[in-house]
DNA sequence: CCTTTTGATTGATCTGGATAAATTCGGTCG
DNA sequence: CGACCGAATTTATCCAGATCAATCAAAAGG
């Protein structure tokens, strides 16, 4: 899949800064929990990395991928607020973090992880539902088509809908109908989804045809009719 | 410790304390442990169960396993002996439970997960393994050719090549040439792979052709050359 | 303004893996 | 031992999605 990763060299040339570059620019000492914030297409860390921060996002999306040695890629986790990344088995990291939006994030205390209960709860909590999403996405990516993989991503994005609670052919008005940002280029979508970039427009170019869902601007889609979106997931 | 569980080598190496350790040093109470033993091929639970008891894998292998409607399956996981599940952030289990082989597992006390700082220590060390296999198999399966798929389906089945540290083309003899156990039906392979039974075939008959591995038994398979295997996984 | 760049879309063709249909292998039971 | 049955393999097509190649559209820059 030979292209060339706009992630890592995004905003005219220069290369994002490294997790090095974080520490000595001081944002933190180890055991403080100051929230920093950092643009749009911040790599917060690279594979391979030493793995000596744990973060909790506040604010904003963050993707996590990984590269093959060829130039493909794969976005392993697409995380919200709330989420806590970072923290890793081995050493280093097993993923790169990328914003997909400007965020705002606080580093955990290493040791309070280690004694806290509570905030080993919370971790666990976290971790446990990152698992869950990676099972799902697991079945996506092995078991589902271009149209149902495209229109299960739709889906994730609509607020209390990550289940897909389909509610039934006659819901409230209006209900029906939702607009969803993606915060993603066509790239970063189709290598979330295990697709090319032409697939994931011609797939979005036939809902559109279809009359499923409306394009406002280029990453700001109106879903106009949920359920039917809903029945080509695969999941019903 | 440094060695990272890929969630999926065989053989000897242990990777943290089990829970039976944990009873040992008296961190729980009797009533917690049932071990208990099943048949190959025993489903321990569906998805969609009340998610009422945390496993704890003591011996044997376990896969972890997604349906669709219309019945396309996806194996997200395979556990080895020290491996935490069961554990769901929802009120049910996301997946089902199937053995592979005969196993023995023992029932974690839900009471001291929540409680317990080294137990919750033990256990996130697993889920954390659990995920950076995750991260790895997604990759596989969203951007791995079938060729690539199979060959690093062998190498995580070698122990201490769940990382594929190829060591280099000359090697000590006779490390070069491995035997591993499958414990899988080619149907297994395949849905873990998200490939069809017939891909793996041909992938399996092509590598054997090569000469690159050798059809001892059917679920025996000696990895002829382990280090063009490894060069094929896509990773090298 | 016009040019350049970047990302999205569309079209034409190719191909890896799916599908379908025999065939062979490996047990098992009578 | 031989008949039988399910799983695995093999072989022959088929097709969804990849690849290759323009084209289009919106910013960015001079």
């Amino acid at each position: 899949m030979a292209y060339v990763d706009r992630g890592f060299n995004s905003g005219g040339g220069r290369i994002s800064p490294t997790s090095a570059e974080f520490a000595r620019a001081g944002i933190q000492n180890d055991c403080t929990l100051r929230p920093a914030r950092h643009p749009q297409h911040s790599v917060l860390f690279y594979e391979g990395d030493k793995a000596e921060r744990v973060y909790e996002l506040d604010e904003g999306v963050v993707m996590l991928f990984k590269l093959l040695p060829d130039g493909r890629r794969q976005v392993v986790e697409i995380l919200n607020a709330g989420s806590v990344f970072g923290l890793s088995a081995g050493e280093v990291y097993d993923c790169s973090a990328e914003s997909l939006t400007p965020v705002k994030v606080s580093t955990l205390d290493r040791n309070s992880l280690e004694t806290s209960p509570s905030l080993q709860r919370h971790v666990t909590r976290c971790l446990l539902s990152q698992l869950e999403t990676l099972h799902d996405h697991a079945v996506l990516l092995g078991r589902k088509s271009a149209m149902e993989r495209v229109s299960t991503f739709l889906m994730r994005l609509v607020p209390n809908r990550g289940g897909f609670g389909c509610v039934g052919p006659t819901e409230e008005a209006g209900e029906d109908s939702r607009s969803v940002t993606l915060h993603m280029t066509r790239q970063e979508i189709a290598d979330y989804l295990g697709l090319t970039i032409e697939t994931v427009s011609r797939v979005i170019s036939e809902m559109k045809r279809k009359g499923l869902i409306c394009i406002d601007r280029q990453d700001q889609i109106r879903i106009v009719n949920i359920c039917r979106v809903c029945q080509m997931t695969g999941m019903h």
